[in-house]
DNA sequence: GCAGTAGCATTTTTT
DNA sequence: ATGCTACTGC
């Protein structure tokens, strides 16, 4: 199969010659073969969970190979994650056996990492410029912040981090934002400063690497005609979340502007995505990229895949059910071959803490008596917060768990410290580097110290490195010690392969012999062991080549394979030290070791998506919790929390498991909650109640809340008979999925205010706002608010000593 | 320079 | 409640 490959394959040549019956096709169902051997046009490709998006994604390149209508190197695969962009190589290289070296397959910002390597000269980068990741952005932002003497009270750092990387996002420089106000002035002006800043030392953050390498093609002719030329088949994964600027970037390789309008150039995009699944316009993903690319690039009609190879049918249907109340949609519903499988068993506790006890004695019973494995068991959670309660009772209870989130490999302290010697050795002017490791280990620089250094600095326009001598004292007399012991470092460094480069700065630097006198440092020498090895399987396997090949501007066929450093289109080689510093930029690593491990696996709807388990739980369904109360106040957040749920719901094989808590622990308070409106947008045959079901404050206005508003008032927390160890058996009557008329004992307060009681779910009058309900009670007394959410303000919390609620009958 | 403490925020997250 | 940042005092 390997002569498919032959060099001189162009694009658009032959027509599609493979049988249907082909073995790369022979699987595929109607609708995934329809896009998979669609002509070389632009296509959507809406792509339902679980139905096998990755799966068409890599065997439409697969069969654009085997059929030779693109070589190698006309393919660009674009994912979010590296680890997306790893699967698809996988799996590529699965279907069929080839050199995955030429083609143009990753992430984003590694694409575009690779564009300005390639041409760092054109893209205004010094050759050896590194990467800022948040951490560092944020340091450097604070350091800025101190130079100009603006004071972090008056400017926030991460608002400014925030509006740097937002405008980046939208594509914006400093010179393209008009100031609406003296606050935003203030923040463009230093955004300005910022940019100077970066550009000075030599490095480039997250949003960066894509600005800058979409100006690159955008303000190149010639190479942006060379790439057009060459990407003859442009792939985006998850399309839904890409942002403004990767919409444009996507445009600028698939054709031009033109009198304002957008011209294709021949090249063919495929987008896959789903609407449904967005759940990241928080960070600047723009759902509305997939409209206008159905304008823009003339689509006739989306491709839907919308069956469904994962859930069973109950599952399914309450997927369906759900999403249909969002608006705006593209439209789509998923089915099933398989069977309709158990309904989803839901489940009201009396607390948060109970909720989780509930949930352990459920999972006993899916590993004892299902013989499922811990680790097809998924609890999630809308916010990490909610984690600790599972996690006590998990912990309590001796199953062995796994929770997603937190601190990655290359994020930890001891690694970001050997990082920045390691960085230094590269580029001496890199401040952020020099300022987090000058005094670590402690060697006796202060703050007076580096006060006085920054300000020569400032003063010399120069780096922290080159103003060292400007240093007087004590103090200075370190700092030329401490430059000096780089500089060391870097003669010994010179000739030597990666791994002896970093064992080198480890003993060197003194970080080794300075964890191994703290108490807690055995883990983080082994971290650093850990960055050794990390360091050789990069140069071995990984072959850091890849990461930055760039080919000749009269390109043919597949890159050759470059051994000692990488090639650019100058001809100048980046050494491996760069290489592994970028990945270590862009890769974080794992979030936490062990993953194959037998345990049940904790994580946010968020950090499910792209998962999938043969059970699952979503807990908390609460309002103000899922959907959260921050998304309360416009439709457009209200129908994210809704897409979430759907990412939630869809994670699960065979078993869904939901449940709420009438009161849980939140910020040290105990707070009372309703159960979510997600539970009454579900289908009622889809369900099996596992507790007397509560109504909530349904359907909106005039919609009763019989059963919630009923219950006594200003009762002490009760405890149903349900609410423990509800194991199948000794469950009571009631439990097996018969709803119960009766309402449990419920445990809202009731509170005074304006001599009448306010309830949870009751339906108030405010002369301000109007009408209202309310969502939520907290605190007791002269502190008690409440939440209400109002026809036509939103949300609000109100004191209750203050604000004027009458109940309405 | 470091330890102890007061203040403060606390949805979701990848690169 | 809790964990992180920033500041004060030795």
């Amino acid at each position: 199969m390997t002569d498919l490959f032959a060099d001189g394959a162009t694009p658009h040549r032959a027509p599609p010659s493979l049988p249907p019956d082909h073995p790369l096709l022979r699987a595929l169902n109607p609708e995934q073969l329809a896009a998979v051997t669609l002509p070389p046009v632009h296509a959507l490709v809406l792509a339902g969970a679980g139905s096998g998006k990755t799966r068409v994604l890599t065997t439409r390149i697969a069969w654009l190979l085997a059929t030779g209508q693109a070589s190698p190197g006309a393919i660009l695969a674009v994912t979010f994650t590296n680890k997306a962009a790893k699967e698809m190589l996988a799996r590529l290289s699965a279907l069929l056996p080839l050199n995955v070296r030429g083609m143009w397959i990753g992430t984003f910002h590694g694409l575009c990492h690779r564009l300005l390597r390639a041409h760092h000269a054109l893209a205004g980068l010094p050759a050896t410029f590194q990467i800022l990741d948040t951490q560092d952005q944020l340091s450097a932002i604070k350091r800025l912040l101190k130079a100009l003497g603006v004071d972090e009270e008056r400017v926030k750092p991460k608002e400014l981090q925030w509006f740097i990387a937002g405008a980046k996002e939208d594509g914006l420089r400093p010179r393209d934002m008009a100031a609406r106000d003296e606050d935003t002035r203030q923040k463009i002006e230093l955004y300005r400063r910022y940019e100077e800043q970066c550009q000075r030392e030599g490095v480039v953050d997250f949003g960066e690497l894509m600005l800058r390498s979409y100006e690159l093609l955008r303000d190149h002719e010639p190479l942006r005609v060379h790439y057009q030329r060459r990407f003859r088949h442009l792939l985006i994964d998850e399309f839904q979340d890409t942002n403004r600027l990767q919409y444009a970037w996507i445009k600028l390789l698939a054709g031009d502007e033109s009198g304002g309008r957008f011209v294709p150039c021949g090249n063919a995009v495929m987008a896959v995505g789903d609407d449904d699944q967005s759940i990241y316009a928080f960070r600047g993903a723009r759902v509305g990229n997939m409209s206008d690319f159905v304008r823009e690039f003339g689509i006739d009609a989306p491709i839907k895949l919308e069956q469904n190879y994962r859930s069973v049918g109950h599952i399914l249907h309450a997927a369906n059910h759900l999403i249909d109340h969002n608006r705006q949609r593209l439209g789509k519903n998923l089915r099933t071959e398989q069977g309709e499988g158990d309904r989803l068993r839901v489940v009201e506790l009396p607390s948060d803490f109970e909720e989780a006890q509930w949930v352990i004695d459920e999972i006993r019973q899916l590993t004892r008596q299902d013989g499922l494995p811990p680790q097809e068991i998924a609890l999630l959670y809308r916010s990490n917060a909610q984690s600790r309660a599972l996690e006590g009772a998990l912990f309590n209870a001796g199953i062995p768990y796994r929770v997603y989130g937190g601190l990655r490999f290359f994020e930890r302290a001891e690694i970001k410290h050997a990082l920045a010697y390691l960085r230094l050795l590269e580029n001496p002017h890199d401040d952020t580097s020099f300022l987090r490791v000058v005094n670590f280990p402690p060697r006796g620089i202060g703050a007076r110290t580096i006060e006085q250094l920054q300000q020569a600095a400032r003063e010399g326009g120069c780096s922290l490195h080159d103003a060292v001598t400007a240093v007087g004292g004590k103090g200075g007399a370190h700092l030329v010690a401490f430059v000096a012991k780089l500089d060391v470092m870097r003669e010994r460094s010179v000739g030597r392969p990666l791994r002896e480069i970093i064992e080198g700065v480890l003993a060197d630097s003194g970080l080794v012999e300075h964890y191994r006198a703290e108490r807690e440092g055995a883990e983080r020498i082994e971290n650093l062991e850990e960055l050794v090895n990390a360091a050789e399987s990069f140069v071995s396997q990984e072959g850091f080549g890849r990461e930055a090949v760039a080919l000749p501007l009269d390109e043919t066929g597949p890159a050759a394979p470059v051994s000692a450093g990488v090639e650019t289109e100058t001809g100048e080689t980046v050494s491996p030290l760069v290489a592994f510093l970028t990945h270590a930029a862009l890769e974080a690593g794992d979030h936490q070791a062990q993953a194959g491990q037998a345990a049940v696996q904790l994580m946010t709807v968020h950090a499910a998506k792209g998962l999938e388990f043969d059970a699952v739980f979503i807990t908390g369904l609460e309002e103000g919790l899922f959907p959260h109360e921050n998304s309360l106040s416009s439709l457009d957040g209200l129908e994210e929390e809704r897409r979430l749920m759907y990412v939630a719901i869809t994670r699960a094989r065979r078993r869904l498991y939901l449940t709420h808590a009438q009161t849980r622990m939140l910020h040290g308070q105990t707070r009372y909650h309703i159960p979510s409106r997600f539970l009454d947008e579900l289908p009622e045959d889809s369900l099996q109640w596992l507790s007397p079901r509560r109504a909530r404050a349904a359907g909106g206005w005039g919609g009763g809340w019989a059963a919630g508003g009923a219950g006594a008032a200003a009762m002490p927390v009760a405890q149903p008979a349900w609410g423990r160890s509800a194991l199948g058996d000794d469950r009571p009557a009631g439990m097996a999925g018969i709803p119960v008329a009766r309402a449990p004992a419920r445990s809202e307060p009731a509170v005074s205010a304006s001599g009448a009681e306010i309830r949870t779910g009751m339906a108030v009058f405010h002369t301000k706002f109007g009408e209202g309900r309310v969502l939520a009670i907290e605190g007791q007394g002269a502190d008690a608010r409440a939440q209400v959410d109002f026809r036509r303000h939103g949300t609000k919390w109100l004191a209750l000593a203050v604000a004027k609620l009458t109940p309405v009958a």
